[in-house]
RNA sequence: GUGAUUGUAGCUCAGCUGGUUAGAGCGCUGGUUUGUGGCACCAGAGGUCGCCGGUUCGAACCCGGUCUUUCACCCCA
């Protein structure tokens, strides 16, 4: 066989341990966040029945889907006529099972194959990779991980005021300060096509309208215009790109201008009662922003939509989610209303690096490493890491008998910060000397009080 | 899926209109120092120039394909 280099499949990457200290920093925040708000984790396995899968995220879904190949003769059921019937017709006898594209479908599989073991209202969690077949770009990758958190089988708008909370206190334990958690409702954005007088397109409408950010209000109007909305309507639209306000008077601004709306109507009231349930917790609504054009594009929410973009950064949102009144109704199972939201970590960490918020220190090293000459030296240094270790201090023994100065040099590229050091001296003395890599200073005295000095440094 | 873009040592990058043996800095290994890292000095190792093919007397350089990187569109975390 000849030598090959090595390399990873496209959009997917490894993470070393000084990455994986940054990953887990969140991971751990996030992971917190959601044991303190009451909601319990759930794993599902990375593949899922094709037949699970399709049809839940659109044709272009559907085409970001892994599939994986059959085991053993994959061609065995492919005929003839079946490959000049195409793709379509092939792919079914192939693969019957795909790795997840996200995690709220194996989630919504999961309650309706648990519907009678499962206590309602059911929150969970769920930190798992998802992979999407699609080009990789700046913050999007082809293997990521979600952290989602749902709750199902409650209308009640406590949990649009959890969503809220939880973001709010896992961005402020990672240092982000500048940032918006937009949030809208879908029944507004229904109530203004209705007002427009393009009623039951407002999925079109939010396509549209949800790059008014990116591509600015003229280039909105000619795609509106393209996709045959009047430009009667269009113009109605106008008030609403311009609104500037605060959160309230936006509110109020749009209670007479969806009048004639009873949907529109209802969303303005969920949302009210979201701003005051947030008052009635004691919380500000500092870092939140209702947001009239954001319209995320998945077509199973049904009332609110959330969206969190860090500010003045190079990455597109980092989490987004919203309400679903029929999660599980493509399984069997009606009337499962749920709400939910997902942070990605690649891009947290992806924006936390770029405004240079993590730590500078490696964060999860070894306390100490115990270094020493010869034979006596190692047995003396196996007790003195038995005890330590029964401290609770991370350490380490050099595995192998070699100079002091690879010893040392070892520690100091780990980012260990001290070395203990156990030569003829400090075993005949039973004792030893503890070396402080960052100062230089390096003392001897007993076991004991070694251990006292490293527990008291962090 | 569409349109661009990138690839030379472990890393960051030089390399002239195509011309002998492809360079630098950092890092790495060893030494100056047989009980001590960072600093300094000395020495050394390390490259199928992404891969395949073509043009040419001759290709890192030109052409085609392919993979990869990055970016935009679509869509999305």
């Amino acid at each position: 066989m000849s030598i090959q280099k090595p390399s990873l499949p496209k959009g997917t990457r490894d993470f070393g341990p000084s990455q994986m200290a940054k990953r887990n920093f969140i991971l751990d925040t996030i992971k917190d966040t959601f044991k303190l708000f009451g909601f319990q984790q759930l794993e599902t396995p990375s593949m899922e029945n094709l037949s699970t899968l399709t049809g839940k995220y659109g044709d272009e879904g559907d085409q970001l889907l892994y599939k994986i190949l059959n085991s053993g003769d994959f061609l065995k059921n492919v005929k003839e006529e079946h490959l000049q019937e195409g793709v379509s017709a092939v792919l079914p006898l192939l693969a019957e099972k795909g790795l997840r594209y996200d995690l709220t479908v194996p989630f919504a599989r999961y309650v309706v194959m648990n519907r009678n073991d499962i206590t309602f209202p059911f929150k969970r969690f769920q930190i798992q990779p998802v992979w999407r077949a699609d080009r990789p770009q700046k913050g999007r990758y082809r293997e990521f991980y979600q952290c989602d958190a749902d709750v199902v089988g409650t209308d009640s708008l406590i949990c649009e005021l959890e969503i809220i909370l939880m973001i709010k206190r896992v961005f402020a334990k990672l240092g982000l300060t500048d940032y918006s958690i937009k949030l809208n409702n879908r029944k507004i954005l229904t109530g203004l096509s209705e007002v427009i007088g393009e009623s039951g397109r407002e999925g079109e409408l939010c396509v549209a309208i949800d790059k008014l950010d990116k591509i600015g209000w003229e280039k909105v109007q000619e795609e509106l215009s393209q996709r045959g909305f009047s430009s009667a309507s269009i113009e109605k639209l106008s008030p609403i790109i311009q609104l500037n306000q605060n959160n309230l008077s936006k509110l109020e601004f749009l209670k007479s201008f969806l009048a004639s709306s009873e949907t529109g109507l209802k969303g303005i009231a969920e949302l009210e009662e979201v701003f005051g349930l947030l008052e009635t917790y004691g919380e500000n609504q500092s870092n939140i922003d209702f947001d009239v054009v954001l319209a995320r594009g998945l077509s199973y929410y049904t009332g609110a939509i959330f969206e969190v973009k860090v500010n003045n950064v190079s990455i597109g949102s980092v989490s987004g989610g919203g309400r679903y009144d029929n999660l599980t109704g493509v399984f069997g199972l009606e009337g499962v209303s749920g709400v939910g939201f997902s942070f990605g970590v690649d891009r947290l960490y992806d924006v936390m690096e770029e405004l240079g918020l993590f730590p500078e220190s490696n964060m999860d090293r070894t306390k100490v490493l115990i270094s020493y000459f010869d034979e006596k030296g190692y047995a003396y240094g196996l007790m003195v890491l038995s005890k330590l270790r029964g401290a609770g201090i991370s350490s380490e023994l050099y595995p192998d008998q070699t100079k002091m100065k690879k010893q040392i040099t070892y520690a100091d590229k780990k980012d260990i910060p001290f070395v203990l050091v156990l030569g003829d001296n400090e075993i005949s003395e039973r004792k030893v000397s503890l070396k402080d890599l960052k100062t230089g200073i390096q003392e001897l005295m007993d076991l004991s009080t070694a251990v006292e000095k490293l527990k008291q440094s962090l």
